[in-house]
RNA sequence: GAGCCCGUAGCUCAGCCGGCUAGAGCACUUGACUUUUAAUCAAGGGGUCCUGGGUUCGAGUCCCAGCGGGCUCACCA
């Protein structure tokens, strides 16, 4: 590995620590008494007297430094934020021996170093909360040099680290450089712990199931397969949890819900990434009108935690998340956006109304995949405020129940917010034998040159045989929900670490990587 | 999968129609400076110009192939 000039001179200090007694990679603890944070807002100095954070101890990065001969300014970077630290060499040198400051401050110490802090907080002439640093010690030695961001006053960036290849595959640079970044994360985390906290607080249960799956079921999606080498079964990674969390309802749980991830063996996008978090909850006794009032609050709830409003800028545009959403048919929808009026035409008539759309199709189409081709051509890209799509062809949903009053429609919803959907429900259909027909006709879709069929599900079908309660069930796709309270247009913005293509040399040549079963 | 664009120092970028030893700012090194803040001042070091071919007296620049990334479209939730 050829190093660079900085690199070979980060390794050089730190062999001169060494010499110098100096562990750069010390093992004790370090006692944290405050955070950069916590002192920039809560210093108190009325009447130009400090009045508290007089005797306080911080650990960081140290991510930049300005030296005037004797005394120095630095910047301490935690996790909570930053702080400018003064460092006077005769205060962290008291005695004779200056080589603290001359030689471990000044020069063997490299931005990026870890360091802890021990002084006293005051404001300097500029005005800048500062802590005076009478102890100095390094708590982890860097060898890479970190990319250096300035801002000046007005907020101007200068030199920020840019290129998404790179802070993509070293996220780790990314979010220590550039605090919207964390800023974004810390969102996501927020919304699945406000998610977490709506479940919980109405009495549902979190729940887990497998990720390796016999038969992949749940979903249209193509999958990814593995071997087990003990059971010598092929295994596939979920595509989804749904038909799994049926069943612990049919068990008797009356309110489950998973946060997970799914992995779907597809294109790669904006918008789509291989592995994806989703949250799915089944609630037993409700239908699909009940679960849009629950999601109405769900929603308005997480945004309102995430964000501290209701109403989000997104690509420019003001979302309202305050329920309740409109509601609109699938068959209405078409026709307001296309004036025609598809809800008693066959297959055919279908068929040649998207080709009048200027909408491609092929014969290994059915109805509802005809339909779904006219929503997402003519009326997708219009439902920018949140809006529930109600009652889909049945063709098209072979998990949900039959509409209770309008023939050849099931009782399903999805949410469209921005023209994307983000949630999508169904009252979930409990008959047995209905359901048994339904993935029947998707095996003869799948002959049909569909690949993304849905497969038998023997046991499944089993245990809606022992019977399940009516029940409501929803999907949100967790990663799209963060984009958009977030502000992101991109899913990789959203994923610490998106995939990519393995840099080269960075994994090992396919055949030695190939381990023995494995496709 | 297709089209377009990009790949030059640790970071952000310039480099014209092919022509001197490949540049700038920050970062880095040396020196000065005890309340600075994009600190300042002086001097200096640092390059597989993504990789491999080709054209040419001469390639960072032009051509071909490949690798990686971005955007758009297609596919897809």
């Amino acid at each position: 590995m050829q190093l660079s000039e900085q690199e070979l001179l980060r390794r050089e200090n730190l062999q001169k620590l060494r010499e110098m007694g100096i562990d750069p990679y010390p093992a004790e603890a370090v006692e944290v008494t405050a955070y950069a944070r916590e002192v920039q807002e809560g210093f108190n100095d009325e009447g130009g007297e400090p009045q508290n954070f007089q005797q306080v101890r911080l650990a960081g990065r140290l991510m930049g430094s300005r030296v005037m001969g004797k005394a120095s300014f630095a910047e301490l970077q935690d996790g909570s934020g930053r702080i400018q630290l003064y460092i006077a060499r005769d205060e962290i040198c008291p005695g004779e021996d200056k080589e603290l400051y001359n030689t471990v401050f000044k020069k063997l110490l490299d931005i990026g170093d870890f360091i802890g802090v021990e002084g006293f907080a005051f404001r300097t002439r500029m005005g800048e909360i500062t802590i005076h640093v009478r102890e100095l010690k390094l708590l982890s030695k860097s060898l890479h040099p970190l990319p250096v961001v300035k801002r000046d006053e007005e907020g101007n960036v200068y030199d920020a680290f840019t290129d998404p290849e790179q802070r993509y595959r070293q996220r780790y640079v990314d979010l220590t450089v550039n605090p919207h970044v964390k800023e974004i994360f810390l969102k996501r985390s927020k919304l699945i712990s406000a998610m977490r906290r709506f479940f919980d607080g109405r009495g549902w249960l979190e729940v887990e199931t497998p990720a390796l799956q016999p038969v992949h079921g749940g979903a249209a999606a193509r999958p990814f397969k593995t071997f087990h080498n003990t059971l010598e079964i092929p295994l596939y990674l979920r595509i989804a949890n749904e038909l799994y969390l049926k069943r612990l309802v049919v068990g008797g749980f009356e309110g489950v819900y998973e946060i997970g991830k799914m992995f779907r063996n597809e294109g790669m996008d904006r918008t789509h990434n291989p592995e994806f978090t989703s949250m799915e909850i089944y609630v037993a006794y409700k239908d699909y009108n009940w679960m849009m009032g629950m999601v109405e609050q769900l929603v308005e709830y997480v945004a309102q935690e995430v964000t501290g409003h209701t109403k989000v800028e997104y690509e420019g545009k003001m979302i309202d998340f305050a329920g309740p959403y409109r509601r609109l048919s699938m068959y209405d929808a078409i026709q307001e956006y296309t004036g025609t009026d598809i809800s008693g035409m066959d297959e055919s008539a279908l068929r040649s109304l998207c080709r009048q759309l200027g909408i491609a199709v092929d014969d290994s189409m059915g109805k509802g995949k005809l339909i779904d081709e006219i929503f997402g051509e003519k009326v997708e890209e219009h439902l920018i405020q949140p809006t529930y799509i109600i009652d889909y062809p049945i063709e098209m949903t072979p998990l949900a129940k039959k509409h209770r009053s309008k023939p050849g429609l099931v009782e399903r919803f999805e949410l469209f917010v921005n023209g994307k959907e983000i949630a999508n429900a169904y009252s979930e259909l409990n008959d047995p034998l209905d359901q048994r027909q339904r993935l029947e006709d998707q095996l003869r879709l799948a002959e049909r040159g569909d690949f993304e069929a849905m497969a038998m599900d023997e046991d499944f079908l089993r245990s809606l045989e022992y019977g399940m309660p009516p029940t409501s069930g929803l999907g949100i796709g967790i990663d799209r929900l963060t984009m958009l309270l977030t502000d992101q247009h991109s899913i990789q913005e959203v994923l610490f670490f998106p995939q990519m293509r393995p840099q080269r040399g960075s994994i090992y040549e396919p055949e030695k990587k190939q381990e023995e079963g494995s496709e």
